[in-house]
DNA sequence: TTTT
DNA sequence: TTTT
């Protein structure tokens, strides 16, 4: 099917430290789980509510799972952007079980810190904090590949398109 | 909890025919299955690949769940804008089981119908199809409410909304 | 036309206090000067860069122009949810230009506050800051209207959409 | 600045077959002039009405500017999501000016066609139209790379991530 | 200048 | 003109 489009963006925040899992193959996978929040004034009673909601966001990504695990604390402001993915398992008592999460992985996705930097310390590296898109991984991937194919073929538009990657 | 965002932007096929419930106050709410799917070539096959996500868009707006009804059929290409909400509710084994939707209610919802209008007919009506966002609807509503609520003296924001309507 | 879709997202630091104008029937206009940006580490310089986007977005909607006008200032963090707009314009020598902004107006239209709240005050009245959307806003005026609409036989659009309302 | 978000989406008809310049080194440059609109039944008169925004679609990406020079034409619906982008320039009678433009370029850049494939061809080249993200450009220079990381990490997630890249 |  |  084309012409499709599959875009979740949430601003909300940590209910917990981000967890870091491992695959069998030793590539970091970071988990969160945000939550967003709307509140709006009684009708009736005049009262101010709230109603709250709870996504599990899932990042696919070594670097940028590292960068969580490093930044991302329990109660931090996030962006996140990424897209809608429902998982099947099977529970204990073998019934088919669906989980849907908000998955960032491969382009398209997008992570920012929302937070103000307070402290110290992190600014350090050089690197910073800041614009955590997967854009950054995929930056380093796209980097090391274009030293190739900008000698390559020359296409200098990948060429621009490096020079733009975030980092 | 403040600065929060809760996002769902999707395009993508019907996979049937729309459901229209109803709530027990007899308010009609649709219920569409849409699939979006990416695809790809697989690196080392050569071959065309493609990943198709199923996801649940329920829209509680009788006016629109009607015009979905009407509109919207198996195969249909549409824009939705909604936001993320997961359901809790129990199993027949009494086990806790959890759905996650893309909810279309209230403001910051849209519906869009992406296929070219073929045949004729549904213009006749005088409304026409086309934008189908909650927009333009809220917009007659609210225009027509307006002189009611803020006599009433309802919040003055219901008379700067309805300002803002487009034109 | 139908099937059209129009939004821009941003998130940005204010260079300036927002500016309120007032149009002649005496309605409040904000404009704000938003600074977006994206950094990226240069390929072969090894340095860090950035390039830095001012984008202008109005809020035709007094209610959020004023607490736009109360809470936003130069620096502060925001989410802005609109749609982009050209206004033709004539410039002292009587040549066309043209203006883009980013206009928030209506429905699908968001503004969040970013920033965490710092010191005290703004949360003593009640309302408090935080969820600025133009939803939460419209839900109260709606709301209070919705009862008389219904009654008063409003097009059952508005009916439904009250009832949309976050609860 | 961190935390930053600069995000446009449009579905619109183009309202003339793109042009494609060159860049001096030979780069393919697309320009799509596309109309969004939106429509509203007035207040007052009960008339339908039509505001149409005409935006200036910039595609910086050789590969995807000559997709689009062969598939997306006169009238073509298509979604776009990219980054505004403001660019001064002089007048002939040097005066500063400034244009706003929708830029697609890099990551988080995404093109959709969104019209039924009527007829044949172009489906036949096996590529095929469709998903026509920049992410395909992207795409391209990733998986030659990853030929090398994958073989260099094993990463059999950055496999994974490769082979769901477009096309 | 598109589209409905 | 913001922010980091």
């Amino acid at each position: 099917m084309s012409g499709s489009v599959n875009k979740v963006i949430l601003i909300g925040n940590c209910g917990a430290d981000p967890e870091i899992r491992r695959t069998q193959d030793g590539r970091a996978i970071a988990n969160i789980r945000l939550a967003t929040s709307e509140s709006w004034r009684d009708r009736t009673s005049g009262e101010r509510r709230e109603k709250v909601e709870w996504h599990t966001v899932v990042i696919f990504n070594e670097a940028l799972a590292k960068i969580v695990e490093q930044y991302v604390k329990k109660g931090a402001k996030i962006y996140v952007e990424g897209q809608l993915q429902t998982r099947k398992w099977q529970d204990t008592q073998g019934n088919d079980r669906y989980s849907t999460e908000v998955v960032l992985q491969g382009f398209n996705a997008k992570l920012e810190m929302l937070d103000k930097r307070q402290g110290s310390g992190y600014q350090a590296g050089g690197s910073g904090p800041g614009d955590y898109g997967l854009d950054e991984d995929r930056a380093t991937g796209a980097s090391s590949q274009s030293s190739n194919s900008q000698t390559a073929g020359g296409g200098n538009f990948s060429r621009d398109l490096d020079d733009d990657i975030p980092f």
